[in-house]
DNA sequence: ATTATATTATTGTATGATTTATTCTTGGGA
DNA sequence: TCCCAAGAATAAATCATACAATAATATAAT
């Protein structure tokens, strides 16, 4: 889905309860809902939406589930603090890219990934199967053959990283998945359109090193070069992003979907 | 909640849908309901469990948003593969440990708090605020005081870390509370009812040095010292789940509100 | 002033009808 | 025989309405 402007054009024909619920999250992420408030009763919701009680009340359980809203009897549904939030969901976080992100929400992002990629790394060097190991081969490929094709590049990226987290074995590690789809999605918006050459070759020439780090089973190795890629990733996105200006940015946001 | 001989008893009178979405959620982890297949329609499930169409459409959300199920038109409702399931989701937590742990999986939650445990003590000795401290400072005081109340302790033990995530500002660190929950939930089942004396006083020293590297804003000194911490409460952990043979364990759960 | 009871607003649950989307089937052509 | 298209079947999605349960609030009784 394609952000302009900050108003979303429902690129296709979603469920009621899916646009209630993407509708309502936005909003808390915004604060026009605020923290700790109660929000409009069903009636209310029912009319702001257009939906029926049905549709409105299965939005709110979605939200609930994710930490984002309690309802109690008589009392209301009120929006719960920020670390009751599952920062972890996808959602969430493509609600929050949609709102436009600061320089701190990206460093909270690379820190992160930062801390768990490399970790994935090496444990992926000690058990990654053969298929495993075809699987980010054939991603790691899909990038080399990409370089004019951003988009394609990017969902490239993002399938080399997730062989990578599934080949840990780690079923934490296999759930942060969107923290990084998040991240892609970033530096796919924020960085140059035109991508230097140098910058291609030297992107791979990283991707490529934590690849053979992993196939040759060297967990440490594995490891250091995923950190180093992180940082200087963080970096290139953190200054571009210094350098627009712009509160709220175009986002896309990518799906294994897509 | 308790659990015993893995049948769950209801300690108090839960909303419908809330149960169930328990009892689908714990039927998904034990593969009652095989991943991949579709599961029992509408119609069926209402009168599994007893409830109305509402209630059951409901629960289906609530597992839909945290990663478990998709529903599709005609097709029926799939459930999804273990790594769309989000792991730092509380509730998914939960059944998982009403279900029994291997040591496998305790390795996978130690795995992920030996990473990110000490990142939050590194940025909180950073970066936490008077209040932040005070509330750390509390959480201890409250271990000293519970050598002999297990359950008192462990809760305390619970708040002395969320403190450390809130104060590592990171709201994906302040996101992890179910986990640490988890593993502490386990530590509170498996280890030796009686804890010796020595213990208490390894464990408290430990916790006091995390204590005193935050307050004296030393990073690397708290990033350390809770490494150490977990290293230990790990080994411990495993070490006790070896003895006891047993696949299926007594587990209790505790949330905030206890 | 305190306790007990009634009121009432808001969420929670139930039910049946209707709509929508997708698979499966069937029929017609090439 | 094979392929494509039109239609039927089916299960989820949605709607509309009614009723129940709960807890905050107000009111009355002690």
């Amino acid at each position: 889905m394609v952000l302009v402007n900050g108003v979303q054009r429902p690129s296709r024909t979603r469920s009621a309860h899916d646009l209630v619920a993407h509708g309502i999250g936005q909003s808390i992420m915004q604060g026009r809902f605020p923290i700790g408030s109660i929000l409009p009763g069903d009636a209310e919701l029912m009319e702001l939406f257009g939906v029926s009680r049905t549709a409105l009340r299965e939005a709110l359980k979605t939200l609930a589930a994710k930490g984002l809203i309690e309802s109690k009897t008589k009392v209301g549904t009120k929006v719960l603090d920020r670390n009751n939030w599952n920062m972890f969901d996808a959602d969430i976080l493509e609600w929050h890219l949609e709102m436009g992100v600061d320089a701190r929400f990206l460093g909270w992002l690379f820190e992160i990934r930062q801390t768990l990629e490399p970790l994935a790394c090496a444990t992926a060097a000690q058990r990654r199967t053969p298929e495993q190991l075809e699987r980010m081969r054939k991603a790691l490929q899909a990038m080399y053959g990409c370089e004019s094709n951003r988009q394609g590049f990017t969902k490239a990226d993002l399938a080399f990283h997730q062989a990578i987290l599934e080949a840990s074995g780690n079923p934490f590690l296999q759930s942060i998945g969107s923290v990084i789809g998040a991240a892609l999605a970033t530096s796919f918006t924020i960085s140059s359109p035109v991508s230097s050459d140098d910058r291609f070759r030297e992107v791979m020439r990283q991707h490529q090193g934590v690849f053979d780090a992993i196939e040759q089973r060297k967990p440490s190795l594995a490891s250091e070069a995923m950190a180093t890629l992180i940082l200087q990733a963080a970096e290139r996105v953190q200054i571009k992003h210094a350098e627009s200006s712009l509160a709220k940015i175009q986002i896309h946001a990518f799906s294994e979907a897509d």
